[in-house]
DNA sequence: GCCCCGCCTTGATAAAAGTCAATCCATCCA
DNA sequence: TGGATGGATTGACTTTTATCAAGGCGGGGC
């Protein structure tokens, strides 16, 4: 594994302040790997063998039931992902793969806990990690049972437009029919639901979005920091 | 806080490993409070100033949104809850109330991160465990996605079979309309949904649970290890 | 015992969301 | 350039789920 990308990796909370000793021994075991597009890397049910740590492209977790699928989540670079399968030593519960071209890191899941083990920095790391993707998870949750299709969607172009530094027009980085199937819906539903915004002041093209009257959709929205702010 | 229940407490796993000397610690500074039914431990915003350890009684956990209310989960004795938030020092994504006349311990947040930082048994512990509430949520995420509410109540009593060793017939332990709330539908849907399973071999009389046809109804409900094992 | 209250159920109706099919449109590639 | 491909949209329709209102039923308190 090349130094510039150890280095790329050092700087991901989960391993900024463990020894040195430990983060050398902890990528000596590692590879990177480049894929292309649409590639599986994780089946949900198998063995974890691996942490998993996207360093560029993107990655789209999802699980299917009955011939139904859903996307779950998407992972954007630099992150790791299903960590809790890992700790765990479980099976994954979704399966995961590439959006775009990505390049990968696979961490050998034993030398994680081991390392979790022997430095109490890295562990620190691992659960505050683990902490932030349990809230996630439940804040999704509540989103799923609390607010209808259309205000999910509404909260989400906030959230998007937030992360935009706020700016009235911004770009859907995720294709619609993802978007559709992480909010829970159907993309003929989503299309409707975005004609359903324009009464609140937004307005899409393509994947470009604008919104014209912020106040207004915010009080359609009613965006609540314990649904809507990952810092929480 | 009384000896017995010392005991009680350590044999969680979260605290069976620690030393002794770290546990009688973390304990020194706990409380214990019986507190009657339906009276709130935790509004979802607050501070979490203490992990909450449930002895006895029973605890939902529930999300508010604009007005609507939603049951997350219910805890049954003897396990900690709202782990995450006291890991993290955020506040409560979640509110908390007694069902039952209930025994709470509370351990205040800050002496578990102390412990966590001091005995890597009990960060061990911890992590584990916060790994567990993870893929239960994940877990829960899909079952509200990919199931329609019919298929989600016919593996929920499934669920509830296994738990009571697969008797044929067995109790409910949840009020219905908080069963209803926990599953993601209204009461008088469940009630219809429950009709519906009758067809599917499911005989239910107040709370109590017969399945007349085990295989009909698995060949509807389709129960997967990655949506239902709680073990997994 | 009897009344009240809260929960559960049922029916009628409405709203939300999904399905199916057709069309539009941009992009990629031969 | 032009055809093929796949996503997005739209319309018509069905299914699922929620809402509202009315009864039924059972347990607790007087």
């Amino acid at each position: 594994m090349p130094e510039s990308e150890k280095h790329h990796i050092r700087s991901l909370n989960v391993f900024s302040q463990m020894a040195d000793s430990h983060f050398d021994r902890l990528t000596r075991g590692a590879y990177v790997q480049n894929f292309p597009p649409m590639i599986d890397l994780i089946a949900e049910g198998d063995q974890s063998d691996f942490l998993h740590i996207l360093l560029s492209g993107s990655v789209e977790l999802y699980s299917s039931w009955n011939g139904r699928e859903t996307t779950m989540s998407t992972v954007w670079p630099v992150s790791t992902f299903i960590l809790a399968a890992t700790i765990k030593d479980a099976p994954y519960l979704m399966s995961a793969r590439t959006l775009e071209k990505s390049r990968v890191v696979l961490l050998p899941s034993s030398d994680v806990r081991e390392t979790f083990d022997a430095d109490p920095d890295f562990a620190r790391a691992i659960v505050t990690e683990l902490a932030q993707c349990y809230r996630s998870v439940v804040r999704n949750t509540k989103d799923l049972k609390l607010r209808s299709s259309v205000e999910r969607l509404a909260n989400y172009l906030l959230r998007q437009q937030k992360r935009a530094n706020g700016a009235a027009v911004f770009t859907l980085h995720t294709e619609k029919r993802r978007l559709a199937s992480s909010l829970g819906m159907t993309p003929e539903n989503m299309s409707r639901a975005l004609k359903n915004l324009r009464a609140y002041g937004v307005q899409v093209d393509g994947n470009r979005v604008t919104i014209t009257d912020q106040a207004d959709l915010e009080q359609f929205a009613k965006p609540s920091p314990l649904i809507d702010d990952y810092r929480v």
